[in-house]
RNA sequence: GCCCGCGUGGUGAAAUGGUAGACACAGGGGACUUAAAAUCCCCAGACCGGAAGGUCGUGCCGGUUCAAGUCCGGCCGCGGGCACCA
């Protein structure tokens, strides 16, 4: 008898299907296309268990399709830009570039044994010339249509090492690297022109019916649609250019409670007194201390400088309002300018109660109790509140419908207009870094700024660079920034920002489609392939990268390197859980707590001393915590079926897993007995003709429909339970039966898609013909779905108290009469007469009393 | 503060409005074995009972329904997203 070796068999089949080019893909016109994408990896130089998880989900949908008939693209890239790598080059030497490619060498190696269905002649990296290069010449394309713009912009400065900062990298306001406090800095940086398509991105949610709604929802709140009233105060005592300040609004139902009027420090006026008065530039000055993070924010005291400009109320021109710059009003929102509210508005009530402005309600009360809500400040949905005073006087709704009404009445008095504003900002993409993308663009003297002429690209990325010093190693350079102006041949410098890596993410899906084409894409190619059928990753993704990669393939599509039927490029998101694991732990001496890795701890107590540990619940796996398991090692010791059969087990794809030694030796152990079983029947060759199993067959074609079931709706770990149990059931059916012939070779396919190795295994030794993986799926037989006789529960008012077995297609009168003369109805009811009978064919049957 | 999601045995979890707890882990018992490992079989929501059976039970309170884990309303708890956005 032959036992289960995964060491064995996984690499033969591998090779196997190496050899038969089983996975790449083919443009075939006969057949229709599938495209399954994982979210590919950053090459931090090790795989981990998420990694499994995520890429075994995508493999179970590709090899799934693959046996439905369809074409499959299954690629892997890697997301291979960004600060780790420059962060290693600064700690301990070396060149990120090296450093790179040998993480993603590592990591290949690491992921193949997985037994992965993915075509690999189709891998690349961002940061192969050959990718970026086409990137450049996509950035050239945005550029001629309107779609990248430089301005000055406000961003977080780290002073000690002279970078731009994004907001995740400023930690309580200082840099995470530096430590030191980050500044706002005003600096001309290149933009994509994503808020142009803020209404389409939104309105475009509602078509993506198969992404998570949480996914839908989490992009509609970012994109930040609002309604509101933008108009113009008049100014008295206003610089000479200043006589009116734009507003916008979006609550002009409370108009009237205007106290004050607020720019931003940011805002055109602000910045003019500033050059004329120093008090003012001291304020201002202070206001762009500290850093644009939420924390910093959040903390920060409101502050106000009165500039002395006065403004009308446009509903009451001899009330005038003071016009302060106040430090929480932002220059990016609305139009840098809001009137104060302080009656219904929290900000604007801590404001003007600082400084002694007024807070007039706009609410009239209806009764004393309305009266004591509006006495000094309002909640602004107060149901209670039914009257606004100033508008005619009429009874006026809460909420949106007052916000639409104050606008139709501010557009009739022409006071402003009703505009839609959008939260959604213009997407910020230098980065004053070295390892990334090189922007293609060139600084001339005479021409201004020139893209690069598309013959010169890919604009490469200098390797003789140092990072021994803090600053962009572009910007440094000796020569690298010289160049030609492409317009007119005088000597020009080179841009030296370099792009955010979320642009590299924002388009490997469609190059994917055509890896090595000497164009960003192939149109037949991206005709044929795009969209991705199904995308798989993690939550965190869910507004960036996603958000940044609609934007994208409506840019692409603008620019002619995509089909404008693919300006969605994800038709189905799947966004899958995290693995975790508990976490062990001691203290020292001090009582600091010290971590230790699951292989050295056991029954409770480490190895090593016996000593005891505590077991901390179940978290995302961490270095710092050392709850982490090595899929390598997993591998190692039960093999690459085990570890994609677990991570599916149990939990649903979509929650975390907690992974458990105990786990993996269950699903180890349950593939050895999947494999005992196989051996016998291979070894009998006796089975007697017409021998059968009529229930078997009928339990193997249920098990066919709610595997298939489970796969198509990410149902993993259901359809793995429906796999154990058919198993359980295989196990104790009557030896020699065709029926548990068929029924192996059966169960194998339907664990194909997620233990290959083993399914081919079996399937070789049982007689299949070819490679599982290219065999069509089982079929459930409709007819064998349905059992000759039903059981029937037998509720007495809902509750449970006997069952009748009948046959499938009984008439509902003969089903009533068999349940009035069951014992324990009769027992049950005790004389009592049912009122009524509920017969649910083939369900339940209720008798009512 | 605003928006969203989730609460089921000791644990991970199943369950088109129709027998709650499938499947698995941990646990208990047994077979095989000189013994152990491996394997195989059985038990297992709580409470009462020898059993048959009964009562309770899907966070809490109420509602709709012949029937609610599932639908509706209100609470409580946990988790996630956004957040000086005017």
């Amino acid at each position: 008898m032959s036992q289960y070796k995964p060491s064995e068999i996984e690499p033969k089949w591998q090779a196997a299907w190496d050899k038969a080019g089983t996975f790449l893909a083919k443009r075939d016109a006969a057949r229709p296309k599938y495209y399954v994408l994982e979210m590919f990896p950053y090459p931090s130089g090790r795989i981990h268990m998420g990694h499994v998880r995520n890429y075994t989900m995508g493999d179970v949908v590709a090899r799934y399709k693959a046996a439905q008939g369809f074409s499959v693209l299954h690629p892997m890239g890697w997301d291979a830009f960004g600060m780790p790598a420059e962060n290693a080059a600064m700690e301990r030497g070396g060149h990120p570039k090296e450093w790179t490619y040998s993480n993603i060498a590592e990591m290949r190696k690491q992921m193949k044994p997985l037994g992965l269905s993915i075509d690999w002649s189709r891998e690349f990296a961002t940061c192969d010339p050959e990718y970026y290069g086409q990137q450049q010449a996509m950035f050239i394309d945005m550029m001629a249509a309107g779609l990248v713009y430089r301005k000055a912009a406000v961003v977080n400065w780290d002073p000690v090492d002279m970078t731009v900062l994004a907001n995740e990298q400023v930690i309580d306001g200082k840099g995470w690297r530096s430590n030191a406090a980050v500044e706002r800095r005003e600096l001309t940086q290149w933009f994509f022109k994503i808020s142009d398509y803020s209404g389409e991105l939104l309105a475009a949610l509602d078509g993506l019916t198969n992404w998570p709604d949480k996914v839908r929802l989490m992009q509609a709140n970012w994109i930040g649609k609002s309604r509101g009233l933008q108009f113009a105060f008049t100014t008295t005592g206003a610089p000479d250019g200043f006589d009116r300040i734009e507003v916008y609004t979006t609550r002009p139902d409370t108009l009237l409670g205007a106290s004050f009027a607020a720019i931003s420090p940011d805002h055109p006026l602000a910045k003019h007194l500033e050059r004329h008065d120093t008090k003012v530039a001291a304020f201002v000055a202070e206001c762009r201390r500290g850093g644009t993070t939420a924390e910093a924010l959040e903390t920060a005291e409101k502050r106000g400088f009165d500039t002395g400009v006065r403004v009308l109320h446009p509903f009451d021109t001899s009330v005038e309002l003071p016009v302060y710059i106040a430090n929480f009003v932002l220059m990016e929102y609305g139009t840098g300018a809001i009137f104060g509210c302080p009656a219904h508005d929290a900000r604007d009530f801590e404001f003007a109660t600082k400084y002694g402005l007024p807070i007039p309600s706009v609410f009239v009360a209806l009764d004393a109790e309305d009266a004591a809500l509006t006495e000094v400040f309002s909640p602004m949905k107060s149901e209670r509140v039914r009257y606004i005073r100033g508008f005619a006087g009429a009874e006026v709704q809460t909420g949106d419908e007052a916000v639409t009404a104050a606008i139709a009445f501010c557009e009739s008095k022409g006071v402003g207009r009703g505009v839609t504003n959008y939260r959604l900002r213009d997407w910020g993409i230098s980065r004053q870094r070295y390892w990334g993308c090189p922007i293609p663009v060139i600084h001339c003297a005479s021409c201004g700024v020139v893209p690069e002429d598309k013959a010169n690209l890919p604009v490469k990325l200098p390797d003789d660079v140092t990072f021994d010093i803090p600053g962009n190693p572009l910007d440094r350079h000796p020569t690298w920034r010289q160049c030609t102006c492409p317009k007119c041949g005088a000597d020009a410098r080179r841009e030296t920002d370099t792009m955010d890596t979320f642009v590299d993410s924002s388009w490997y899906y469609a190059r994917f489609t055509a890896p090595h084409a000497s164009t960003p894409t192939v149109a037949e190619d991206a005709a044929y392939w795009m969209n991705v059928d199904q995308y798989i990753g993690g939550v965190e993704h869910a507004i960036l990268h996603l958000l940044y990669s609609r934007f994208f393939a409506r840019a692409m599509a603008k620019t002619g390197h995509l089909p404008v039927t693919a300006i969605e490029p994800f038709n189905a998101l799947f966004t899958q859980g995290m693995v975790t694991h508990e976490i062990y732990m001691t203290r020292d001496d001090a009582g600091r707590p010290v971590y230790h890795f699951p292989e050295e701890v056991g029954n409770g107590t480490l190895t090593a001393t016996g000593e005891t540990v505590e077991v901390i619940p179940s978290a995302k796996m961490s270095k710092s915590k050392k709850n982490v398991v090595d899929p390598v090692s997993i591998v190692t010791t039960y093999g690459a079926d085990t570890a994609r059969w677990f991570v599916l087990s149990d939990s649903p794809p979509e929650r975390d897993v907690e992974w458990t030694a105990s786990g993996a030796e269950a699903a180890a152990r349950h593939l050895g007995r999947v494999m005992r079983i196989a051996t016998d029947i291979a070894g009998l060759t006796d089975n007697g003709p017409g021998q059968d199993d009529a229930g078997l067959r009928r339990a193997l074609h249920k098990t066919i429909q709610d595997v298939t079931m489970g796969i198509e709706s990410f149902g993993f770990n259901a359809a793995i339970a429906r796999l154990y149990g058919f198993t359980n059931l295989l196990a104790r059916s009557e030896a020699g039966t065709a029926a548990k012939q068929d029924a192996v070779r059966v169960l194998a396919q339907l664990m194909s898609p997620m233990t290959p190795h083993l399914a081919e295994e079996i399937w070789s030794m049982t007689g299949g013909v070819g490679l599982i993986a290219t065999t069509p799926w089982p079929k459930a037989d409709p007819a064998l779905l349905i059992d000759d006789n039903v059981t029937l529960p037998i509720q007495i008012n809902g509750k449970r108290r006997s069952e009748i077995t009948v046959p499938k297609d009984m008439a509902i009168p003969d089903v009533e009469k068999l349940v009035l003369a069951d014992d324990a109805v009769a027992r049950a009811l005790d004389g009592a007469v049912p009122r009524k009978l509920i017969v649910v064919p083939g369900r339940i049957v209720n008798v009512v009393v």
